[in-house]
Order: C-alpha cells, then structure tokens, then sequence
DNA sequence: ACCTGAACACCGTTCAAGT
DNA sequence: ACCTGAACACCGTTCAAGT
C-alpha cells in the first residue's frame, strides 16, 4: 500500500468490514470521534474516509444517528444484468480512480464494484497497463476542445484549459499518462494532438517548433497534473488543505528553516504562508506559454 | 509488476536464479539469442536485460564465451563491514532506482543489495515513502545551481538544466516528486527553491509572480521528467528508441491513422516520423518560458 | 541496542478446471 | 464460449522473538 493517504487506509478498512459481513447494512461503522481516537488521525482526514465512503454509496449519514452502512446498492443488480463489456470495464476503473486515486484501483477492487471475478475483466483488457491507457483515452475525449474558435491564441487556451479541466476530474491522469512524447497510440489522444497541431498550422511556426510548442503545453499541464495527484481532493474541499499541510508539516519546515540560510523563503513564508492554489497557477504559466510562444511567431514572421 | 519493462521483467527472472544458486559464478547465463527465442521479445530488449545486469556486477561479459555469472562482488563485504546507516541506505535505494527505475525499488531488494535483512532498513527510514522523499532530495542537491552568474535570465535558465539534468541522470525523481506545490519539507529542495526566489527578487516582480514563475518552470521540467522516465533508458541509448517504438506501436498508429480524420498527423508523420529528442523539446519550453516571463517584467516595470 | 523471521494482508497474472 | 478458484511470485509492514 505505498503512498495510499490515510484517509483511504481508513476508509479501506471500514470497507473491508463491510464486505466481510462484519458490519452489515443498518449498522453504525465507526464515528469520525471514535476514528480520531482509534487510529490518531486529524479530524479532517476522518471526515474524508467517511465522506468517500459515503461518495460510493457504501454508508450515508443518519442525523441523530450516525453514519451507518447503506443498503446494498440496487444499482448492483443493474450491472450485473448487463453483460460486462470494455467499457464498462473501463467506466468502473475510472470511478474507482477518480474516487480513490491510482492507490486504490486494483483489478480485484473493478471486479468487486462489477460483481464479476477477478478473472472476468481480461476477457475484456489484456492487463492492467493496457486498461489504464483505456482510462487515459477517456479522459482525451473529454478533453476534445470541439469547433474551433478564434485566432492559435484563443484556440491553443481554450485547448489548455479543457485538458486542465479533464485532469482535474480525474487527477490520475497525470501518473497514468507514461509518455506523451512517443504515446501508445490511442485515438482520442490522437485527435487532441490533431486539434492541437492543426490551430499552430496557420502561424509562421515550422513543423518542429509547431510539435515542440504543443509539446511544451502538455508537459506544462502534465508537471501541474503530477503535484495536484496527491493532495487533489484535499484541494478540492476548499480551505482544508493549507492548515492540513500545516498541521502536518509546519513543524518540520520551520525547523528546517530556522536553521537559517533561506532568507527569501522565511520572508515570504511570513507574509503569507503558502497561499496558492492551482488554477491561479495553472492561467499564470499558460499566459507565461503563449507569450513566449507569441514571441517567436513576431519573430519567425517579421 | 505493474508497468515494468519487459527487459526489466527478464533481468529479475536472471538475477534470481543467480540468487538462488541456481547459476554460479563462471556459469553461462542464456545468451541474447537464446532470450529472443525462449520470451519472444526483440533483439534489443534482450541486449538491455543483460547490460542492467552488467551494470550491477552481476555477470560480465567473457569475450568468446558469452555472459557469465561475475564472482561475488568485493563491494559487498566492505558494505557488510560498514555500518548501515540513513545514507547508505538512501544511496542503494538511488543506485537500484537509476538502473531499473522505480518500479525495481522494493524494500527488499535495498536489503538485498546491502546485505542485511529487509526489516533493518527501518531502523534508519520509517517507510519506503519518506525513503523516496530522501532519495529526491539527494537529486535536488545535485540540482543545485551553486553560485549565482549572471542577471535573472540567466539564472533561471542555469537553475532549470541543473534540475533538468538531474532528472536524466535519476529518471524516476518525475513520479517520486509528489508535489512540489505543497510539498514535504527537505532541506535541499528548499534550497533549490531559494536560490531561484533569490534569482527573480530583483526584478519588477511581486511576491506572487515570482513564485507562480518558479513554480511554473518546475512544472514544465516534472511534466517533461514524467515523460522520460519510462523511455529513459531506451532514449539514452542513441537511436534505438525511435525504432522500437516504430517496432511496437508503427502498426498500430497506422491503423488509428489510416481511418481518417488525423491530416495533420498523417503528414508530419510521413515527413519525419517523431524526430524528437527530449533535451531540444527542453530547451525549446525553457527558452518560451523564460521570453513570457521576460514579457510580464517588461510590463510590469514599464 | 540492534537485528531477524514469520506472518498478515495485500498485489497482477497464469493456468487448469468448471459450466 | 465464457467464467471461476486456486496458486504463484511478488509487495510493505507489524510484531514477537532472538542475540
């Protein structure tokens, strides 16, 4: 289980319980008080596991109550009419990712979610490599800027943003995408890298430096996706996450700090301690992108 | 084994037969031609399983004969001899993950390569998270830009090759770096930090520019970091790369291809089929990125 | 004080056996 | 034709036991 933040090891747990028959649908699973107690987690990280699980359908809160174990989903008997196919194969894994992080989707946990056997799903993807390029070209069709609109500026922005905002929804896509610069050919990827190429066709750019600037968006939103992967959800329950980190880490990096010789960093840490937040970052270095590219479409037309 | 390398995948199957005892010293381990035949994989990948083997130390190449099983290395016994310690320990796990990538690295293999058992590495790291956090910051010392030459410009694209090269020389610091937005407190990286804050404090910037400037250029160089570590080793070694891609996937990007709706695509692809290198890919962002970051100065100043 | 081995709860995937 | 369960060769980490 390397890398899995706690919250999903708790949450892991409880899910465990769960499936074993130990808690069984009506049964109150532990409280965020009691998780607290039990495993010495912050509260906020007790909330998440609850709130994920909560977000599978697995338990709902019962005011008055607690949060107790759901009824078995009737969805499930809906997937299991259905014969299992790729894409369903693929949709599931998806979720699960999406919910969980990379960390937590294993074929045996997508055969579980479908109520099939493990064995079942390679009838459907080879492995578990090939099922997560799948995954990727999933979130490249939703990336699919549509029509084009305006001058290369306003297209390759508008192109940018709509990979943001696929990666965003599915954090894993970061880590799960190997290589961009020789990808496994797949088709939705293939028409963005299309759509892409075809709005810098019309500046004065070469081949070469029309492939290196797309190529320089992606690794640029790539990079980004990378450090949103682990704290993705924490960032996305807005607020949390700056005092979490520095609940968690303030210490250390004070002490690291205090030891002097980071003058720049402790005057900045001072005035306003980690203040940003990843979209911000992300329309900086876009516009810091497409002025540099700006700059050599003057320079190779003049 | 999730997402190894085949030639990784047939190194392992070699090295524990050697540590078995299966193959001894002076024995013949299979041949390149004989890995062909009995896995099926190409010349190359074969060519590649026994070089990481050699990189080792554990067989060498007798002319005439073929690969051998090397005799126990000398290394070991001083290794037995020293103590163990934090850095020892962090130095094996870099060592392992420079030859075969993170997905080589176990606790068990460090132990192995140090002679000791698994469970006497966690007396000097808590867990194989923190000693991957400590294995990065050993790539972000290499990284560092030493004494500051010239004005920003030059600074920042100094500090960016020194990181960039320590991404080629350790290929998995991409995937080990979970955030550098947030990230955990290590003393060389905020060194790093510091020095590129230092570099942008003279210019017209404000506090918030000259992070999100930082941040940015670190982003492009992890998202390009990410990309290479898969194909690193394939890229480092000249020319091949290109046509083993060509090998695995020609056919299948053809396909996708030859169905239409990809023109742009098609054509570069008949002009000269993913003529990229990574280190010009790099110097092409880099230099983008520093011409839009010179743009906002020259406003910001004006 | 330091190290060890067995054990636990996981992985992905192969393979022979079932319906 | 489709699905299954047992098994294999791995993981990281806990814990009680050794020196």
């Amino acid at each position: 289980m390397t890398e899995q933040p706690p919250y999903l090891a708790i949450a892991a747990g409880i899910r465990r319980r769960i499936a074993s028959g130990e808690l069984v649908p009506g049964d109150r699973v532990p409280s965020t008080r009691a998780i607290v107690r039990e495993s010495g987690v912050a509260m906020a990280t007790a909330t998440k596991a609850l709130a994920a699980l909560a977000r599978e359908g697995l338990v709902r809160a019962v005011p008055g109550v607690g949060t107790v174990v759901a009824e078995a989903r009737p969805a499930r008997a809906q997937d299991e009419a259905a014969p299992l196919s790729r894409e369903a194969v693929v949709a599931t894994a998806v979720r699960i990712a999406d919910a969980e992080g990379l960390a937590g989707l294993s074929m045996r946990r997508v055969a579980g979610d479908l109520g099939t056997s493990t064995m079942a799903l390679y009838r459907h993807v080879p492995n578990k490599g090939e099922l997560v390029r799948l995954m990727t070209d999933v979130g490249f069709k939703e990336a699919h800027p549509g029509r084009p609109v305006g001058d290369w500026r306003a297209q390759l922005a508008h192109a940018a943003r709509q990979l943001w905002a696929a990666y965003r929804r599915h954090p894993w896509m970061a880590r799960a995408m190997a290589s961009f610069i020789r990808p496994d050919p797949m088709p939705e990827a293939m028409k963005y890298t299309e759509w892409i190429l075809r709005a810098l066709r019309g500046t004065s750019l070469g081949v070469h430096q029309v492939m290196h600037a797309h190529l320089t968006l992606i690794a640029f939103v790539q990079g980004l996706g990378v450090a949103m992967e682990l704290e993705g959800h924490a960032l996305q329950d807005t607020g949390v996450s700056n005092d979490e980190w520095m609940d968690r880490n303030g210490g250390r990096f004070a002490a690291i700090v205090s030891g002097g010789g980071y003058p720049v960093l402790t005057s900045i840490f001072e005035h306003e301690p980690f203040e940003l937040d990843l979209d911000s970052l992300f329309g900086f270095g876009l516009d810091r992108l497409l002025d540099g590219i700006a700059v050599i479409i003057a320079e190779t037309s003049g």
